[in-house]
DNA sequence: CTGGCTCCTG
DNA sequence: CAGGAGCCAG
């Protein structure tokens, strides 16, 4: 629950942000449609392997402790209810005219009529079942996974498709009722995202930068939430402003957007309006680009498949009361929920608790809004193919039916996403289709990719550094409504994604300096790499790494890779590697997260320093969004929120609830058991219902971000070579961290999340070297060092890092943060989180000691704090709920996060809570006359010790802590 | 014996 | 926080 509390207070500065930006910087919300776009189409080809990572992260979400925490998922169902109802509303075209400015009802004319066209080319081409997936059938969907048999499900779709082709209203209304409260301003602000959504295609095809990103499908995802998470720095600033835009849409808009983003991705390569203009006439009467088609066919399969999410989310709504249907239709419903959720979150204060609950349910499916889309996408082929069938022969619907256990199938088959869907679906035409889209979305994507992006990013990127470098020069308050409302968005979808993450992510520190400037080293990196392979790629890479977000960059890069190198086993390979890195990533990502959120705060502090010059520019714009943060109450605001938020959120669910309990005792923090321990579907449910929020949130996050990492992580494996990232894995594997065994054992699934795909990739083009040396220099150091005084940093022989074997001030600071994850670190963790020190004897030892010291002062105040609350008449442990604003957290955070770098980690606000209730138990039970009566508390608390965020072991770390 | 931790003190 | 002492485990 605390995890919802953060969300929810950072979503209503996201929603004004966003209303700002979509308002302000249409663009921006185009972009980020564009990104997302291209994401799920990119995604598509891979689309198995996610669903594969997305079902196992749902097992284990559910596995985690939350049996015992069965209390919130009817709050869950109805944030979900509520999101499918704005999606379903989305849809309708019509609805969205409300937009302020003549320009946006232009727009939305436009893109009503695109969206017909589209339908009708969908339909044409596929045979006329392209009509809207929609709610009914994705309700049916989820029903009928769980049920499987029931072949009324099917007619039930069948008919739910049609019906919802002609009524969407009909749906609209549907959900209305299910979220009576939610309804009408969910609606508005449909209506209002559409319009955004719109307004920010016909921007972004005219301004278009984002539409280079958006080539790449998949990473777009994982991009724009980097990107948000950097958008401080800058360039990202117009992802991240879509991203939130997005956010805000509901789904369907979504869907709408990423149509129109994909075309105007085109167009904006080609020629901004004008091309718009050409890409409406396009679509409607007929594509003579191919890739105007293609985009044609993808903005119809996306919106089918949104379509579907939002009828599949629907119907779980509906079917929250029956958990194991709604698990089931979890793995689908997880990517649509989850954008949905951060996004109608942001729109919608009111909902925000209720977006948190669905995305918690949704997150622990997670991972993958690839998975979603894909299942989204299948669902929307099977609507297509069930359609034709029934026209042909109504019998042969049943066959389409199947999807309904596509979830499964997808699970089992992870290479082949669209192929595993469509076998479901019984029809070759599906597959036809797929590989088609696939092909020529590849094909036609790396082309405009490496024309128009070559051309405009430059242009666009030259801009943006511009505009950002202005925004820097302004003070924060000063500084453009675009920026400040990017920082917002970001700090948002950072919230979100700690919230999913539920580990780190509650740490806030996503948008933490850290995270960016592995993001802005990372297209560089990325694209030495990806050079190899291409010369296209190059280009593409380039030209969008600079000009937008290294995540798009990165995926536009496997994208191109993926698609132009043709090399089918080497393009699987990289796809294979993405979703294993996806995987792996997806728990990086949570922690990157909660960094960002951190660095934004962090980043106030404009002292960072970097080496290189790309570094530098980053830095500018890192710096400038801090000082935005800073300055300017938000970043403040943010934290404090967040921090108070999930506390209280959790005292309030735990006393309104009779659920409540979910974190209280288990012994695990809920993220950790998301992570580490797969739950069956059922659990899931349970959980999502009762359980920890925190756990939920984890997958939406991931999900996006994973499909960005993957994407960084295949370009960078495709270019850097396969050794590199078993280098990579190695080094993250080896450096993760912190030791709970009992965890540990947890940590092989998440074992991989710990890295960063951009960190890797910056760490491999930047300290590549050091890698190296570290195998063989490090021990040298170690022995020099060891007997030699610390003395003298020159030892390093490692040219890029300035070692020095004195521990400063900063790392202290560092260290202090890091015992928000970590009580009880080894010291051979500990040591590979500070790169930066020749370690002897005597600095690790000071090190450990620094540890010993946070702890003896930690157990200090959890003692204080617990008999003070025995004191105060508190009898049941299980009442004990720390919230982020008492005053044990401040002198908590006075002692180890004094200048607020970070926001506290929700992991640390569980230990916190859990330590004191062992304490309040222990001297309750009058244990604390006996000698050593505090060590069995210690042993608890040590098992709760987590790895500490990967981008901790960032060389620029300390930079950004001030 | 060493490493690590806790406890106590300054 | 650092030092020092004491205890414990490998």
């Amino acid at each position: 629950m605390a995890l919802l509390e953060h969300p929810s207070s950072q979503g209503g500065y996201s929603l004004s942000f966003l209303a700002k930006a979509a308002n302000n910087n249409p663009s921006s919300a185009m972009v980020g449609d564009l990104l997302d776009q291209q994401r799920s189409s990119s995604e598509l080809s891979h689309v198995v392997g996610h669903d594969s990572i997305q079902v196992t992260g749902k097992v284990a979400l559910s596995h985690s402790p939350s049996s015992s925490t069965s209390g919130g998922g009817g709050s869950s169902a109805q944030s979900v209810a509520v999101a499918t109802s704005v999606i379903r509303r989305s849809p309708d075209s019509p609805d969205s005219g409300n937009e302020d400015s003549a320009w946006f009802l232009r727009h939305v004319l436009q893109q009503q009529q695109q969206q017909q066209q589209q339908q009708h080319h969908q339909t044409g081409e596929h045979q006329g079942s392209a009509t809207p997936l929609t709610p009914a059938t994705s309700p049916a969907r989820g029903i009928r996974r769980p049920r499987h048999d029931s072949s009324a499900s099917d007619v039930e779709a069948s008919a739910a498709d049609q019906v919802e082709l002609d009524d969407e209203d009909e749906e609209i209304d549907e959900l209305k009722k299910e979220s009576i409260n939610h309804s009408e301003d969910e609606e508005e602000e449909e209506k209002s995202k559409r319009t955004r959504v719109e307004s920010i295609v016909s921007t972004m095809r005219t301004s278009t930068p984002a539409a280079i990103n958006g080539c790449k499908k998949r990473k777009l995802y994982q991009p724009q939430q980097h990107g948000h998470k950097f958008t401080s720095e800058g360039e990202e600033e117009e992802d991240e402003t879509t991203d939130e835009r997005n956010d805000s849409l509901s789904e369907e808009q979504h869907e709408l957007s990423m149509a129109r983003a994909q075309a105007s991705s085109r167009s904006s390569s080609a020629q901004q309006q004008q091309q718009q203009r050409e890409v409406m006439q396009m679509q409607q009467t007929q594509p003579h680009d191919p890739i105007r088609s293609l985009q044609e066919r993808i903005a119809s399969l996306h919106q089918q498949r949104f379509a579907a999410l939002q009828q599949q989310q629907q119907r779980s709504e509906k079917m929250n009361n029956e958990p194991v249907q709604q698990q089931q239709q979890q793995p689908q419903i997880r990517r649509p929920v989850r954008d949905d959720a951060g996004r109608t979150r942001n729109a919608l204060q009111h909902h925000q608790p209720m977006t948190f609950g669905m995305r918690s349910n949704l997150p622990s499916g997670d991972l993958s809004h690839v998975s979603q889309a894909h299942a989204a996408y299948l669902d929307a082929t099977r609507r297509m193919l069930m359609e034709q069938q029934r026209q042909q022969a109504p019998s042969k619907s049943q066959h389409v039916q199947p999807p309904q256990q596509l979830p499964v199938s997808n699970v089992q088959q992870p290479a082949q996403p669209l192929n595993t869907k469509e076998p479901v679906s019984s029809n070759s035409e599906l597959e036809g289709l797929a590989e088609m889209l696939k092909s020529e979305l590849a094909s036609s994507l790396a082309q405009l990719v490496d024309s128009t992006l070559s051309r405009f990013a430059a242009a666009q990127q030259q801009q943006r550094r511009h505009v950002i470098v202005n925004n820097q020069k302004s003070s924060a308050n000063s500084i453009s409504a675009d920026e400040s409302e990017l920082s917002k968005l970001q700090r948002g979808r950072v919230i979100d994604r700690g919230l999913r993450n539920g580990d780190l992510a509650a740490l806030g520190l996503t948008n933490s300096p850290f995270l960016r400037t592995p993001y802005g080293p990372l297209p560089h990196h990325l694209f030495p790499q990806q050079q190899s392979p291409n010369s296209a790629l190059n280009h593409i890479v380039n030209s969008i790494g600079a000009g937008i977000h290294p995540a798009a960059a990165a995926a536009a890069a496997a994208a191109a890779a993926a698609g132009l190198a043709n090399m089918g086993q080497f393009a699987q390979q990289q796809q294979q590697q993405q979703q294993q890195q996806q995987q792996e990533e997806q728990d990086a990502i949570d922690a990157d997260a909660a960094e960002q959120n951190e660095a934004l705060s962090l980043v106030v502090s404009p002292k960072k320093r970097r080496f290189t010059t790309a570094a530098a520019a980053n830095n500018n714009n890192k710096t400038a969004s801090s000082e935005r943060n800073s300055s300017p109450a938000p970043g403040n605001h943010q934290n404090v929120e967040t921090r108070l938020s999930p506390l209280e959120i959790s005292l309030i669910n735990h006393s309104s609830s009779a659920h409540s309990p979910p974190p209280s005792r288990s012994p695990t923090p809920p993220s950790q058991q998301q992570q580490r321990y797969p739950v069956p579907a059922a659990q899931q449910t349970s959980a999502a219902a009762g359980g920890p929020p925190p756990l939920l949130h984890h997958p939406s996050l991931f999900s996006n971000y994973s499909a960005y990492f993957a994407a960084a992580a295949a370009a960078a494996a495709a270019g850097a070579q396969q050794a590199q990232a078993a280098q990579a894995a190695a080094g993250s594997s080896s450096q993760r961290s912190c030791k709970s065994p009992e965890l540990d054992l947890t940590s092989a699934s998440t074992s991989a999340s710990l890295l960063h795909p951009a960190l890797l990739a910056s760490h491999h083009s930047h300290h590549h070297h050091r890698s190296h040396h570290h195998s063989g220099g490090g021990h040298h150091q170690h022995d020099n060092t060891d007997r030699h005084s610390e003395s003298s940093d020159g030892a390093s022989p490692y040219g890029s890092l300035h070692q020095s074997s004195t521990l400063t001030p900063m790392h202290l600071r560092k260290a202090k943060l890091m015992f928000f994850w970590c009580r009880y670190p080894s010291s051979s963790v500990l040591k590979t989180f500070f790169p930066d020190v020749n370690f002897n004897k005597n600095n690790t030892a000071q090190l450990v000691k620094w540890f010993s010291n946070f702890r003896e002062f930690y157990y200090i105040q959890m003692e204080k704090y617990s008999r003070q609350l025995l004191s105060e008449g508190v009898v049941n442990a299980d009442d004990i709920h720390v919230s982020p604003d008492s005053e044990l957290f401040r002198a908590l955070n006075l002692h180890y996060n004094r200048n607020n770098h970070i926001e506290v980690p929700s992991p640390f606000v569980f230990v916190v809570s859990e330590t004191l209730r062992e304490f309040f138990k222990a001297i309750q039970a009058g244990k604390d006359s006996e000698p050593s009566w505090k060590k069995a508390i210690y042993k608890i608390i040590a098992r709760l010790d987590e790895q500490v965020p990967e981008y901790f072991r960032t060389p620029n770390f300390l930079e950004h802590l001030e």
